[in-house]
DNA sequence: AGCGCGTGCTAGTTCGTTTTAGCACCGTGA
DNA sequence: TCACGGTGCTAAAACGAACTAGCACGCGCT
């Protein structure tokens, strides 16, 4: 077994050119380079005879570029939605023609000095640091030396480099928008709120949604019939929180910050006999995979994770091609949002006597 | 920016010796070779001070050996599992000082051969090649020439390489054991059964289930009071099922194939006002990550996917040295049982004036 | 004086490719 | 007859590290 591999030095004795011949002819500059139509077939036959790929590494050493990325983020398995956002990255990559390393840090700050050091070394082509959290953290020193994207993460300031990050604002104005719609004005908010500064977690998303809808209900003349800050957005807290609302009568509508929280919050509701969305409506964020499974069909502001992911690769690439093509000029950069579909399913009423 | 990579040479510059002075020493074979310890020490004093780091592109060049995995599977993140696999093998690496490359096939034979090719192309020292369907397959051709591990997939006749799958068959018979044991024997199946001929999916995973839990309950003069063979584990699928057996009688225990089915079956069950544990028990498979939120927590043998990702990277790291220091002798290989552990939550409860 | 030997280091080749500079040949026009 | 230009190819130098073979030097011994 293990065949050894063919080398362009065979090939060349093959096809009876100098390797440079071959080379030239295999990367298309044949023409170019005045070499025979003649002496390329033979060349070209002689590379599709004996199966000649070229070797990767090698072509790294001497070209500094191996087509190659880096993604290291906190967590890669926390959620299913650290590997969409892999997934959809490894795609961007592929179709561009690049390989992708993943790494994981599990948050750890010295384990993520080491990974990345272990990316360069390997000459990685560009690397996207990737979070599950969304949150303002410090930018690890040596993200200049190699083109990077920021993925998932708000950084303080301007990193200088592009950043990709769902549009958190807008899908809290579209989930406040899908009730208020729907003619729902008894709007209770479970996760953050009341007000603008109830929030328990590190996330700024919870605070971006939590601005969306507090505008839309504003520009209607509305406000939250109550809100609470939780900081484990898990069932069991949604089910509590449900459930101490209900106490004091049925709500018109609630919103849940996280598809979990919505989880609990529909146990509450049922295991009183209510029905949703007949007796209250409910919208919430993620569109995890429990979303479509609940009964009746969770509506559902969408993380898009497959397509932040991608989102990120590409961009990266841009970079690293303007870096190839402009090594002087900055590189581009900006703060890149990806808009939050809303998934309307089952989970809305409009109130009866309005439209 | 861009400082440039600092060379092998320059750190040979700065400790005034040659080249090749440096390689040994910083290679730990200083000692060995005679270097004096004061020109030992003046090399590894520059390589600190100027921040050296060995080129892992060229070491691979010259060695051959890259310390890279490949990790190819047909899908990265249709599942959390799929990542937690990852997660674990990405660990396993590091902790052995691989870092690895992860690409994703859609099950499309044409991508995976590319795929593969790329990454051989790339020097990789071995090879995870990975499903999420553990199913017979056929196996690409190349597997032979570079070190590799089946995760997850059970390949008709031998393959000659390591093969890591879970216990399927011991998890059917612990799913039984839980039931029998807490007294319970009015037993219905969701999923497969009550025949070892009555599967419908092509997943081998229901088939050894089903002939795992057909063992014990036999061998406790049992047999399954009824069953229904899906193709889709779906809650839909699983509620359907569910209300079926409800409206002919409240069933003892229900055994779910995996926990989507058993989130219908909740449904169903509590939708007619019964109770969990206290009318019908419940037992699932898979352990994802709704089983601990649903209400009451759902007892279900898990999959134990991250063990299994750390397993197959580390049976490949084996491989790997086994293949360096025996080039010759035919290298590890054999099926790796992973176990499913049983995670005992609140769906089973033991039937009253039995033990 | 000459030989052998241990010590401490280094020159030079190798890995597989890309790329630049330029060689050898032929025909042509002066 | 010779410079000149075009044609078709190749030699050789990178890229950065690993590693083999062996050089130079000094010491002790005969």
């Amino acid at each position: 077994m293990a065949r050894k591999r063919v080398t362009l030095a065979q090939v060349a004795a093959e096809a009876e050119v100098a390797v440079s011949t071959a080379s030239l002819v295999l990367s298309g500059r044949g023409t170019d380079m005045r070499i025979s139509e003649k002496a390329q077939a033979r060349v070209r036959d002689a590379a599709a005879r004996l199966g000649y790929r070229p070797n990767a590494v090698s072509v790294g050493l001497r070209k500094g570029s191996t087509s190659t990325l880096a993604f290291v983020s906190d967590s890669v398995a926390s959620s299913r939605l650290a590997g969409e956002m892999i997934k959809g990255a490894i795609e961007a990559a592929r179709d561009r023609g690049y390989m992708v390393f993943v790494g994981e840090t599990g948050g750890n700050v010295t384990l993520e000095r080491q990974l990345l050091d272990a990316m360069v070394d390997r000459q990685v082509d560009g690397i996207i640091l990737a979070s599950m959290l969304t949150h303002g953290r410090s930018l690890p020193t040596g993200l200049d030396s190699t083109p990077a994207v920021l993925l998932n993460i708000s950084i303080d300031g301007d990193p200088g480099i592009p950043v990709v990050v769902p549009d958190e604002l807008q899908a809290g104005r579209d989930a406040a928008t899908a009730l208020v719609s729907a003619g729902l004005t008894d709007i209770h908010l479970i996760g953050a709120g009341p007000g603008l500064r109830d929030v328990r977690t590190i996330s700024t998303a919870a605070h971006l949604r939590l601005q969306g809808i507090l505008e839309v209900l504003s520009a209607h003349g509305l406000a939250p019939a109550s809100g609470r800050a939780i900081n484990q957005w898990l069932p069991p807290e949604g089910f509590r929180a449900a459930d101490a609302i209900l106490a004091s009568g049925t709500p018109e509508a609630i919103v849940c910050f996280n598809d979990r929280l919505a989880m609990g919050v529909y146990q509450a509701i049922q295991s009183r006999g209510l029905s949703i969305p007949d007796d209250v409506s409910v919208v919430s964020f993620d569109d995890s995979s429990i979303a479509a499974w609940m009964r009746p069909g969770l509506t559902t502001v969408a993380l898009p994770h497959r397509v932040m992911g991608k989102r990120a690769a590409d961009l990266l690439v841009d970079a690293i091609e303007h870096d190839r093509a402009h090594p002087d000029e900055p590189g581009p950069t900006g703060v890149h949002l990806v808009p939050m579909p809303l998934r309307e399913r089952d989970s809305i009423r409009a109130r009866p006597g309005r439209d």
